[in-house]
DNA sequence: GCTTACCAGCTTCCATGCAAGTTGCAACGG
DNA sequence: CCGTTGCAACTTGCATGGAAGCTGGTAAGC
């Protein structure tokens, strides 16, 4: 790993920054849960751990916090965020809206990129669909990231992608969590594949709701198996 | 309610840190266009002028550049963005979703909250509608930007109250440069009213469709605005 | 036994120093 | 006269130290 890119706004092109560094290395702690929520951390700790000082773990803690991943204690050290159905509630109530919008202006491109958009979306869904033959969770479970983080990116609005994307963060650790207790995984693919085609026929207003409907559908779904299997945090 | 504290996240009470001093008052500069976009100012210069070091004043900026209102150069200072046409549609895709998605969502309340919100906004538009008559610009402009505040704030939805928060942020200086070129001030009141009126019926569909028509008008109206007049950025 | 006050240790906050990178201009060579 | 090179000034990146604040445990007092 010579080079850990990214994890910038966008544009600027490269620049190895510790701050950077940190940032990364802490979001991508908080994601496979090394750090897990709850968990209270000494800014001097992570920079030990990183090889740094502590000026860039603070910097980078400041943007975590803005990303709502974690909150920083006055002095008392920083806190990874933890989750509650409550916030999956706040979060799915974002992403219905985001994502009909996002299938909305896709189904709104001029033909070739709408086909083009609408192509990968279906690979992304196929891939789902011979998952689930092969009883691959995982691979389900990617594959349907990435036909969600696709449709958004079609869409082409910056502002959009960002915003997802930070939502996406903040609620990447129960997705994986709940994965392997959903049960109606051929329903996602036949709604994705409806979704795909409204876009095709660059019908906006079919998009727009079906892709709504899906994330509404998978909330009613998983928002009850949050708070039956009483996870009050995670 | 009287708090003019703030800035920050939203739940810790209050401490007095002059990071949050450079935050607030460097936001307050580029509202306020003392920051004119494209100024390119050093950190040292602002630490100066708020009488602290660079590093409150460094670790503010990191907080204003994720908020997209300014751009950290690696080693030139910092530039105060510049909003185009093209941000400013970008910037609407996300409000017509969310907006429409808060109004859907205080639709749905129950009844007492839900009647509450109803006569907030009722208020706010019958404030626009003096301030039309009256011919006070800026009045209309402050009960307007009151009536969607609080169609957001009333959904109880802190991410998308912080979402719709930031985004505000960084188009107010449009807003600001286009309210005296608007003529359609009374299809605005017309339409808040058709908006309360579907939240007073509980009707969740109409008030997301309404408050959506709602934003889609006043883009269609804007957008075309931004671009005759040549503002390339501002 | 229970409450309260205090103190030691830990943590962040912020100022400042040094080093590295960028810019613009001036001087030099063609 | 024009293009190029080098230098000086200025900028932030990052490290580090001192100061202030919070916490938890302990000991004193009731």
């Amino acid at each position: 790993m010579a080079r850990a890119k990214s994890a910038r706004t966008d544009d600027s092109e490269k620049r190895p920054s510790l701050v950077d560094d940190a940032y990364a290395a802490m979001k991508l702690a908080i994601r496979n849960s090394d750090f897990a929520p709850g968990y209270q951390a000494s800014e001097q700790e992570i920079a030990l751990r990183l090889g740094m000082s502590r000026t860039p773990v603070h910097e980078a803690a400041i943007r975590l916090q803005e990303d709502g991943l974690v909150r920083v204690l006055p002095r008392r050290g920083i806190l990874i965020c933890a989750i509650a159905p409550e916030d999956m509630r706040e979060i799915y109530d974002v992403i219905i809206a985001l994502e009909g919008q996002a299938a909305e202006l896709v189904a709104g491109l001029p033909e070739t990129e709408r086909l083009r958009a609408a192509d990968e979306l279906a690979a992304h869904t196929d891939t789902m669909a011979s998952a689930q033959i092969d009883g691959d969770l995982p691979a389900w479970g990617a594959a349907d990231e990435g036909f969600h983080r696709a449709l958004v990116e079609q869409a082409g609005n910056g502002r959009l992608i960002r915003i997802m994307q930070t939502i996406n963060d903040q609620s990447h650790r129960a997705r994986m969590l709940t994965l392997r207790l959903r049960q109606e995984l051929d329903a996602s693919v036949t709604e994705h594949r409806r979704v795909i085609d409204a876009i095709r026929e660059a019908d906006a207003a079919g998009a727009h709701r079906y892709a709504r409907e899906h994330r509404i559908r998978a909330r009613n779904n998983l928002l009850p198996l949050l708070e039956n299997f009483g996870l009050r945090h995670l």
